[in-house]
DNA sequence: CCAAAAACATGATTAATATCATTTCTTATA
DNA sequence: TATAAGAAATGATATTAATCATGTTTTTGG
């Protein structure tokens, strides 16, 4: 990690605030935060924190995407969260007062900010607004989470797969073609993503491959056949 | 679910507050609670709300026990909350302002309160510190539900079954025989507690008999070695 | 108190997925 | 560009846990 000196965002007139919770806040607050803050650059494959360490603060994404990975005590990781530009980062750890319980690790190289905590805390403390914002994004997390947990207990991996990459497409986008699911994923993150082994990722890829539900150029996951591949997640409704 | 006449249960007073969301808030806002309140009175196996209802405030158990569970698809249950005296409930679908994601179930008679959510938000909006509150109980929350999805990824059943005991016993406690937990659930709802077929939880809770971890008395779990309990669970540390 | 239903228990079998092993392909980097 | 390291792919096998089947016990309601 290090300070890039040429990457200076400002809050007030960051490309992404509209994006992301600060879009609501007074530019007083705004430049609070520009006050306060610090500015990194992660190369691709670096770590933002650590598991086990404690926040200090709560980070925004600038630009670039994140996964947060707990480590089972077998060294397997589990991905409990993805994350992109306008995303903040370390806030559940921070606002439980605990210490963070997963590691975040840029997938892309990223340009993310540092606020401190006490200046978010002040923040917090004189807008109620964005404490209920807070709170919204909190319970929206929470209300994932717990599907997730259904969907683990429940779902056959098949239809874990095909949620997961209907969920990458949600998250990130797809290219211009309107078709390519716009991230670079490792074999072993998307089987990390859904509670899988690694091989059993690849067969079920190579497997709605030859559906032809997927195709794939480099790392780059096509949907060739959306409908199909709604079909397969089996989700309720 | 009916208004119990003899049921009147009095924030200010309230012999649960102290262990509760509740108990740092001043009289005023208690007050505010008392005024606008409704008491219900639920039996075992009644349902609180139901899973898609719209949630129109925020409840408090004054006492009983309940469970909170998704409906997969197919229809299996999952559990994804365990609530007693003193919790709040519904506040996530409040607070994210989404239809409710799971169905409460009482497991005991239950004595409940319904605070509106108009005024649930008033006292929010006017006390910050509250706010602040709520979010440290959110992010733990999300901080456990993750961890569950870690636990439901990574570890085999026979883990997971010692884990939700442990859990049992943190959340509702033992009996004074101090070894008695201290709640009664059917091998069905252990099963979808932590996610599994119910014969397999039948045929692991056996196997914890046999191995005398655990001996039972009618419904009663007592626990007979506890470290070898918690050995089973493979915490890490 | 009895009948019916629900819950519990256990065996046999099957299905899903993990693990182990090996080969091929890709990507860094010396 | 050669070479090693890492990632992807695929087959064979093992393991876990689900499902199906059946009997027993407990609970509940008339």
């Amino acid at each position: 990690m290090k300070t890039k000196p040429d990457f200076h965002a400002d809050c007030v007139t960051c490309k992404v605030r509209d994006k992301s919770m600060f879009c609501r806040l007074h530019k007083t607050e705004l430049l609070q935060f520009d006050g306060s803050k610090s500015c990194y650059f992660f190369r691709k494959g670096e770590v933002i924190f650590h598991e086990n360490g404690h926040p200090r603060g709560v980070f925004c994404i600038s630009s670039g995407k994140i996964k947060v990975s707990h480590t089972g005590y077998d060294g397997k990781e589990q991905i409990v969260r993805m994350a992109k530009e306008g995303d903040l980062l370390g806030y559940r750890a921070f606002l439980s007062n605990q210490q963070y319980n997963g590691t975040a690790t840029a997938l892309t190289d990223v340009e993310i900010c540092f606020i401190p905590g006490e200046v978010f805390f002040e923040v917090l403390r004189g807008n109620n607004n964005f404490s209920l914002q807070m709170m919204h994004l909190l319970s929206s997390e929470l209300g994932k989470a717990e599907r997730t947990i259904t969907d683990l207990a429940q779902k056959p991996v098949r239809e874990r797969m095909a949620e997961a990459l209907l969920f990458l497409k949600g998250t990130y986008g797809l290219e211009p073609d309107n078709a390519t699911i716009n991230i670079v994923l490792s074999r072993e993150d998307i089987a990390n993503m859904i509670g899988t082994a690694t091989e059993t990722a690849i067969r079920l890829l190579s497997e709605f491959r030859h559906n032809r539900i997927l195709s794939f150029e480099g790392k780059k996951i096509k949907i060739e056949d959306f409908p199909r591949l709604v079909r397969t997640a089996n989700i309720p409704d």
